[in-house]
DNA sequence: GCTTGAAACTTTAACCTTGAAATAAATTCG
DNA sequence: CGAATTTATTTCAAGGTTAAAGTTTCAAGC
């Protein structure tokens, strides 16, 4: 019975593995998104990865709200939002009732250029991944899932 | 005939969620790992992994060759060596033979500084992966190398 | 030998990122 | 009310990141 020996050291192998495997993964897809937002959009992952959160938030959100939810710090949002503003993509209005606090929209033209962003990428993540398929997806999905819920998230 | 557009559609939904997903796993584990170099080392993610490589290179390595095998620019690694050298972890020793060029080597200090942060490194991964079992793991592990063979790798 | 093109690096400009310090406004509470 | 605390955000310093441009050296080919 060399499975209890097996069982023993096999999963810290195989959990490292696993980690760079996730690791190069991850850097490569993410290396072809930052390229042809680059190329084609003009634009970065960080702005599209905001342009993202605020399109499914039509009333806006607070800059504490964006950096929660992308879980980036505070200061960081400020820049990329700045850029976004004075690009006309996204605009900052007073929060109603907080002066300290200010909420940010897309712009008519921060919508519209982020619908052919999204689509875009769509298309893009479809192709990248396209060497999983639909049931290993769910398997993977599920597996990571699982990873999430303990973790403080 | 709505099951040809419901085909057409569901895969790649389930793509881009697996995507998200993908991305939300890897930036949390990312995320505690620079924290504890940080805070465990007073290191950084980055640095940690030059130190990787070169920790594998009992005899060195050049400059182009960290970064192919990072996959970073050429101008990055020459910023994070720069950094360990200063710091006496790392040393930059002439090429033999190509003046252009110089080896970039592990100091003995760097080799200790990096056989502790090693370890830590090992540990913190098999805790934050404990979620995923042995089986999973190989499974999403194969599902993930299949995908890396279509890129340019 | 010289010139031309490729290769190995570094530098630069612009952006992203974090953690910590600073500002300013809201809230709590004595 | 007024002081102390908390909350929302920006600013700052240091580092990481890329693509593009610049420097020096090597390798061919004439």
């Amino acid at each position: 019975m060399n499975l209890a020996a097996d069982r023993a050291e096999a999963p810290s192998k195989a959990r490292l593995r696993l980690w760079l495997r996730l690791l190069k993964t991850t850097r490569g897809i993410e290396g072809v998104l930052r390229e042809r937002l680059r190329t084609e959009f003009g634009t970065t992952l960080p702005r599209f990865d905001v342009m993202a959160a605020l399109s499914r938030a039509p009333e806006g959100m607070r800059m504490s709200e964006i950096s929660g939810r992308l879980r980036v710090s505070n200061g960081n949002v400020t820049g990329i939002v700045d850029r976004l503003v004075s690009d006309g993509l996204a605009r900052r209005v007073p929060a109603p009732g907080d002066r300290r606090a200010a909420v940010v929209r897309l712009t008519a033209l921060g919508r519209d250029e982020f619908e052919r962003q999204a689509a875009a990428h769509e298309a893009w993540i479809d192709e990248l991944l396209s060497g999983i398929g639909a049931e290993a997806s769910g398997r993977i999905d599920r597996a990571l899932d699982a990873l999430a819920e303990e973790e403080t998230v």
